[in-house]
DNA sequence: TTGAAAGCGATACCAC
DNA sequence: GTGGTATCGCTTTCAA
């Protein structure tokens, strides 16, 4: 702490010799205002060290310059878990950075969050909200088209086609994947999917089952989880107890993949000889395994980023379109 | 959006029948209000969907019900990578969930977000700042020390004593798990170590030294890297080079771990026959290693929630003081 | 180009 | 217990 308060405009007009009009025409841009005035009031705030007051200027604007990521999920675990949302925080982040904008973060983990939450959204703290990972139902969505501020979504909601979203292309990327499973000789191939009340685990597990499809061959063989590696653990011991001859296995989030590897292991499977193993995400873990995951990338900071922009736009009142960024197939060792 | 602009306090005033002083003080609260007052004011609030302005309210109160947690750090891909951060932010944020306080999260990457941040600091925008991650000779850390709001640090500064900080038993957690590897009959450790520009790198490192020398071992096999995966390869790499017969090594990141074990089993090494490997974090990556990693447990949660705690204390004005929280082994296969 | 004055929406103090 | 009023620090008309 160092105390003595804060320097105001005022005095920063009184030092500069100028009226307050004159010193905040400065402060904001610098047009219609004198060279010399403009320099006088340049050299009292460097003097001064001032700098504005963003609960007085927020008032008079009706401006927060905040937005807020709100992250809306029960299970705490996968945040910390799934490096997914690190990486869409760097990206949003690094988009925010150039125009100044604060960054609210809010997680929707228990009750007591999730009214916090909805207050913060409602009480014109920030210009525009980003919502990610709602799960089916979730009470946030009404809440957020309640919102008198953009509201962009990180991957689309299940069940609705919410006005603006950013997603990846999660369907043609599951699909790819399985298909080069079908391609390499894969015959028996299961499937560890991820929460099914979640647009992105039903589009993965749609894609599963494109592939499946086209290529005649069944698709039965499925294990639901929720990305975290102890629901894959038991996911893919599950799989061994049903279908013991599988051949392959469509993971559908690297940490889970990883997961499902050391289940493989443990059963003796040789990766890939005796079963061939695909992720999704393609993050470090995926060269971190034994051996290095076959796995679909996604581009997730670019998610993040490509958020941030889409409400950049809507909140400078431009309009913007959906995105769905492509996903592409990494093959490693583990196929 | 919806639109319509948010009611006032005067109009709840108004339609409840009541002074606008009456109003706030129901809304503050509701001491020295009469019964019938305080109903109808509930009323128009309930009927008007009313939510007070935080810019005005801050504008006067002088306090903005926010603070800031500033990630210092020149890598964007630690914070992706490193789980660590995620898992602070989950204990940060259990603790303000219950205060009502707003979550400002700064990354300090680029110059660009750092003079953001500064600005941030500064602008009386935050009651309170967390600081994580600081390098050495961080010119954020003069920075916060002239910030007139409290400052907590979550790990030490390096080469400084900063008033209020919370950390891990770093040194002692390392040295843990080279005793661990000592007593297990290891006579050529090595070590991966972190940043040694921080102190969460130097005082692993020390933990190393500290108990090579106990027991009368050398304590040359050492190789720098900074928790990215590349780093550890490549350390990982040039440990095996340097010191072909090394029979163990301490390796400062779960994560780093996990990487250095894929370069251990390529060069042919077999964990933990030829090669003992003990990391450090026990985050979820050290169960899905092959094998399961021995690791020393840190409480990265706890330590983002005892930040939270001091500097609630703090800006309450009481005092508080420095934390460091128990590590303790957890002992797996990999050892 | 500049200065004066009117709010923005709340809190807090003051008499009543 | 209650209502009126000054005030927080800034932006933004409106005249000059």
């Amino acid at each position: 702490m160092a105390g003595a308060g804060q320097p105001t405009i005022d005095e920063v007009a009184r030092l500069a010799g100028v009226s307050r009009g004159t010193a905040s025409r400065v402060i904001n841009g610098g047009a219609h205002v004198s060279p010399a005035a403009h320099e006088k009031v340049l050299k009292a705030i460097e003097e001064l060290q001032y700098v504005p007051s963003r609960a007085a200027r927020s008032l008079v604007t009706q401006r927060n310059d905040a937005v807020a990521l709100a992250i809306s999920d029960a299970n705490p675990r996968l945040f910390t878990e799934h490096p997914f949302f690190s990486e869409v925080i760097v990206g949003i982040d690094t988009v925010l950075a150039e125009s100044d904008l604060e960054l609210m973060l809010v997680l929707g983990a228990s009750v007591r969050e999730r009214n916090r939450l909805r207050r913060q959204l409602s009480s014109r703290r920030v210009d525009g909200i980003m919502l990610l990972s709602l799960h089916g139902e979730d009470p946030l969505y009404e809440l957020a088209e309640q919102a008198d501020v953009p509201v962009v979504y990180g991957g689309k909601p299940l069940g609705v086609e919410p006005p603006h979203y950013v997603d990846a292309d999660n369907r043609g990327g599951a699909r790819q994947a399985v298909e080069h499973l079908v391609t390499t000789g894969r015959q028996r191939i299961a499937t560890v999917t991820g929460p099914m009340d979640m647009d992105v685990g039903v589009a993965r597990y749609h894609g599963f089952r494109d592939a499946l499809g086209s290529a005649g061959l069944p698709a039965h063989r499925v294990a639901n989880a929720d990305f975290t590696a102890a629901s894959a653990v038991r996911a893919m011991a599950d799989l061994l107890d049903r279908f013991p001859d599988l051949d392959a296995v469509f993971v559908a989030a690297d940490s889970m993949a990883a997961a499902a590897l050391g289940v493989l292991h443990e059963r003796g499977r040789r990766i890939p000889q005796d079963v061939a193993v695909v992720g999704f995400d393609d993050r470090a873990t995926a060269l971190t395994t034994h051996p290095p995951l076959t796995t679909v990338h996604q581009p997730v900071q670019a998610l993040g980023a490509e958020m941030a922009k889409m409400l950049l736009s809507l909140m400078a009142g431009r309009p913007a379109t959906s995105l769905i960024l492509p996903t592409r197939l990494v093959i490693r060792q583990s196929t």
